[in-house]
DNA sequence: TACTTTTGACTACGGCTGTGGTCAATAGGG
DNA sequence: CCCTATTGACCACAGCCGTAGTCAAAAGTA
């Protein structure tokens, strides 16, 4: 059973596992355009994020600094997994073929899902 | 911006997608094995399902009969949309790929795919 | 008719989530 | 040296979620 890690606190892990041992204010800093979180809400993130073990600490004077305390690779295909199952009863040519119907796939997107399933045929 | 259905409440719209017009013991007897709800709680989400939205109901003597909202095909569309969008920055090829990498796809699977990147390859 | 079952309506309740406030200690600026 | 800004620790609070319980009316059953 994966750790279940909300929409907010992932986004904070995904800057943590672009850029591992950040502070709370540089988190707070990175974040995207839409996200304007006071920093009390980073902070809340960032606490949640360890107390759930996806994230850890090491002291850094009178601050933290946050590193990912799990895998991304391994977090991302568990919550893909948990999603088709969820969604598309495990199955995901559906899933591939409903994004292609309601957004659409970049020529790019096309182009690597070819490479992939050449790959995979092998 | 999507409804908003937990992970349960789409459990029992699957039901109602599948068959519409069930009572709620009917979505009871239907629950997959794992799920032993008790049929009060079945009837939560039922309600939940309406107050939302998704669904809808019909008298039918003493009770109601339930019908789904909302296109099965616009929600799972829209609902893949947003995860690619959460975890994999929009991007479906390392979609498939982590997928492919944590817990295989099958022949039939790559098989789906690739019917379906020549179709949209017109 | 008397009892049991089913149904909808309403209520409960602890955990998770998003959002941030309060407080006290400390570090840095003037 | 004093004031302000920053930081962690702790707290709050409403809304959603999973999981039902209670109650009263109605339907079915002996």
């Amino acid at each position: 059973m994966m750790m279940q890690i909300s929409a907010a606190e992932l986004e904070v892990l995904g800057i943590l596992w672009a850029e591992p041992g950040l502070a709370a204010s540089d988190v707070h800093e990175k974040l995207g355009d839409g996200k304007d979180w006071n920093i009390r809400t980073v902070k809340t993130f960032l606490a949640r994020l360890v107390e759930k073990g996806a994230a850890t600490t090491r002291e850094d004077g009178r601050r933290y600094l946050y590193f990912p305390a799990i895998d991304e690779a391994e977090y991302k295909g568990s919550a893909a997994g948990q999603f088709v199952d969820r969604v598309f009863s495990g199955r995901a040519a559906p899933l591939v073929a409903h994004l292609a119907d309601t957004r659409g796939l970049t020529k790019d997107d096309i182009a690597e899902l070819e490479k992939l399933l050449g790959e995979l045929k092998k």
